[in-house]
DNA sequence: GTGAAAGCGCTAACAT
DNA sequence: ATGTTAGCGCTTTCAC
């Protein structure tokens, strides 16, 4: 059987309340007490049994976080920043994937394994606003994305509208006027694609510019592949534009390369630029101008209000809500090359 | 306080042993009595204590995946699969990011966390050989990578040496004959880099061609910017080649792109060919010929062996090693255009 | 400053 | 087929 605290307490000849205080670092022990049992540990090789001390403080330091998809660059990179947000408090992180689906994300937020965590950060994607009702779950919890408003529970998220009226602009202002709003969902209101077409149609109507349905792009689902697909189809029905703002730069990837194919060359024909700032969008050719969500303040943000409520250090206060700061990240996918770029 | 078995089994007027049966799936429980505990759990909400059951039980039912860094693609995609795998058999994982730190790997090695979980996968970067007898720990636990062999766990793999033989056969057959190995790390026998030059090396010979030390470009850290900034030295130096045999798709992705914005064609100019299959290597510009390692079949392996060391079903079995199929995907970066290719 | 003892919620012997 | 009971290893009052 593995040490257990009881013969550290023997080897130390203390009792094993004062092994416990030290582990704890509890106050009031004199040093030479302490000496001895970190000496007894040490060679015994003592680790505390993390299940017993769950059991028995009802914490245990490890909290989950539920993603649609780690495959997904922009959800490895968010689980990365919030694993490293939770490892500096001392926590780790259960990742588990939903795939976006509704029945999944429920299963997931009403399954026993809630109730081995200390706290839970839910980035939503299969439920939406109508379900607000099903989030009120007793562990601690702050919702990320924006499928969910005005939930029971804290809420982190990116200025979407604020940022897709940015990246439009952006484009708008190097002399681009018949923009595609890439990767819309027609019907939805909010959402990552309802609130990046409004920023959208808040740009045009800002310069003066008539919104134009037949250039709002649906894509349903964000890979690259789809992308691709629906920018095939865009050329194919000749639709005539000189600028893409694509809502995410997975599909912006996937449509570059499609133009491209195509003998389009960017941004000198088609200037496009995409959302979130994955590593990937440094090094393709050309580089591609985004939107940088930012990510490590979401996580830490996240990961902070959430220890807050774990701890009951927020007890009192009311759900709230964080939006981060963006920054429109320009890069060759958008640069000026010369005067007859909008020609 | 939340609801406890205790609760359970007065509210279904039966023995707390009873309730247990009942969610363990027992056998000798009557019908009816399964049904009023049933009812009992589903109106009182209840949900089992898991750190309880931890404790009395000594299992979680959580596993410990470390990996040196979830921004990686190839490690994202491993722990995609490995959480997939894990998931089927009822585990969950946590995921410990190591930064591929030598320390930090023994850190979390011998940390306390490796007594919540029932068993490690563990892809060692940081450690080598050298630290055999450093990961013989108490939890089970099963190596990825090639940086150990024959410690004293189980190990699962991919073919290094033979993938690596396979891609560079896949150029030479395309005519290309002055082939750069990059990504190579000069004083490393085993590693992945290790092995992949040794497989370059034995397709260099099986065609009659003479190893040539100046065309092992060295890549320390295999990130697409290392791959890009190496690339530009070697255009720099005036070195002559026709093919590119990368030790890893994101090096590729790249030195791909140095290479284009240098005017080079690909694959005209150039062939290359990465490792890993990375989902972004089918939508880069040209598409990337690469080698499959079997990453679900590694996944899938790894889980399972861990699962049967967990249960003790392989007690008797010494330490196992596997190695997963490959397979070269060929796609645009090779593809043979023309008769000039290989001037 | 340290010790004794209770008990967190569960599982597994053992009993019936 | 079901009930009784001990105890997993720890933290936490409460004494001293």
């Amino acid at each position: 059987m593995a040490v257990t605290m009881r013969d550290v307490a023997q080897a130390a000849d203390v009792s094993i309340k004062t092994v416990s205080n030290v582990i704890n670092d509890h106050p009031n022990i004199k040093a030479e007490t302490r000496e001895r049992v970190l000496l007894a540990i040490e060679k015994l090789g003592y680790q505390p049994n993390l299940s017993a001390r769950g059991l028995r403080s009802g914490r245990t330091d490890v909290i989950s976080l539920i993603i649609p998809d780690l495959k997904n660059a922009y959800f490895a990179e968010l689980a990365d920043a919030v694993m490293t947000a939770a490892s500096k408090r001392g926590k780790v992180v259960i990742i588990e994937q939903s795939g976006g689906s509704r029945t999944r994300e429920l299963e997931i937020l009403h399954g026993p394994r809630m109730r081995m965590v200390d706290g839970v950060l839910y980035s939503v994607l299969g439920l939406g606003q109508e379900d607000v009702g099903l989030i009120d779950i007793p562990t601690p919890m702050v919702l990320l994305g924006e499928r969910i408003f005005h939930g029971p529970t804290d809420h982190v998220t990116m200025q979407n509208i604020e940022a897709s009226q940015a990246a439009t602009k952006h484009l708008l202002q190097r002399g681009r006027t018949k923009l595609l709003a890439f990767g819309a969902h027609r019907n939805e209101v909010i959402g990552s694609a309802g609130l990046r077409l409004e920023g959208y149609r808040r740009a045009l109507q800002n310069a003066g510019l008539d919104y134009r349905d037949e250039l709002a792009i649906d894509v349903q689902s964000w890979h690259r592949s789809d992308g691709a697909q629906a920018m095939r189809q865009v050329l194919e029905s000749g639709l005539e534009f000189d600028g893409v703002v694509a809502f995410n730069d997975s599909i912006a990837l996937g449509a570059m390369r499609v133009m491209q194919d195509a003998g389009l060359r960017i941004p000198e024909d088609i200037a496009i630029i995409g959302f979130d700032d994955i590593d990937e969008t440094r090094y393709s050719l050309p580089t591609l101008s985004t939107i940088d969500p930012g990510r490590r303040q979401i996580a830490e943000t996240a990961v902070a209000m959430l220890l807050e409520r774990i701890d009951g250090a927020a007890e009192a206060t009311p759900a709230r809500e964080f939006e981060a700061d963006f920054k429109v990240i320009s890069r060759e996918s958008t640069a000026i090359k010369s005067a007859e770029d909008s020609a």
